[in-house]
DNA sequence: CGCATTTGACCGGCGC
DNA sequence: GCGCCGGTCAAATGCG
């Protein structure tokens, strides 16, 4: 068990994943695409095609969110609406131009699955172009948060903000300090309701989080899966 | 002093 | 081709 957790968690950016977020697991099937009757083959890497025509209980787990729990001490005053259902209780996926968003609904939290991967698109007079754009799978949720940047258990360093428009908030980048790993995240807040918080992963992490949290003083008591 | 953060500059993609 | 915009870089600055 332990080892499929872990397995999983490096599908996407693998958050710990607490055990009362898998309470309650709901058998899903393969992502119902709504335009694609056929699992989707060719616009994705191999990679990314498979991860999309597989089982989500497998491949697509509920990636911990940073509610404090597991990790209450790094994050006293974070005020959050946990979800209290246990597992993607509903899933929604299209797909837009050369990504497909999966939109998961929980209580007072929604979350997206991006990928997007090279597609071959037809050019004039049958040629073709290569359109080869940010592969890395993406993982993006939004949740209701006073503090800004939620603790997932990974040590993060900013390295840039950017005030984008239509937001009246500024967007923070941030990269996983480890050491070989590219992992991305980007942290903002919704312009039309400043108490929501929008965080996107991308990439995956090469490395447990425990890893950089060694440095803690001692009054971490978060379990690492 | 070392590391993290800030912030303006720079770059590339994309639409017009 | 040009300008806009998002993302990243890197020097300056802050902080423990």
């Amino acid at each position: 068990d332990q080892g499929s957790q872990l397995g999983m968690a490096y599908c996407l950016p693998n958050l710990s994943v607490p055990d009362h977020y898998y309470t309650t697991p709901v058998p899903l099937s393969p992502l119902q695409l709504p335009f694609h009757p056929k699992p989707l083959q060719m616009p994705f890497d191999q990679e990314e095609a498979l991860m999309l025509s597989s089982d989500h209980c497998g491949l697509y787990p509920l990636p911990a969110l940073p509610f404090g729990g597991g990790h209450s001490a790094a994050a006293p005053a974070t005020v959050c609406e946990k979800p209290t259902v246990g597992f993607m209780p509903n899933i929604e996926a299209e797909e837009v131009g050369t990504s497909v968003t999966a939109r998961v609904g929980y209580e007072g939290v929604t979350a997206w699955y991006r990928w997007r991967g090279s597609t071959m698109l037809a050019g004039e007079k049958g040629k073709m172009k290569v359109r080869r754009k940010m592969r890395e799978p993406r993982f993006c949720f939004q949740t209701r948060s006073d503090v800004d940047v939620l603790d997932d258990g990974y040590k993060w360093r900013k390295y840039g903000q950017k005030v984008v428009k239509n937001s009246l908030h500024p967007r923070s980048y941030f990269r996983c300090t480890h050491s070989n790993c590219r992992v991305k995240k980007r942290v903002e807040r919704l312009s039309t309701d400043c108490r929501m918080v929008i965080t996107t992963y991308e990439g995956r992490h090469t490395h447990p989080p425990c890893d950089d949290n060694s440095s803690s003083s001692g009054d971490n008591t978060t379990t690492c899966f």
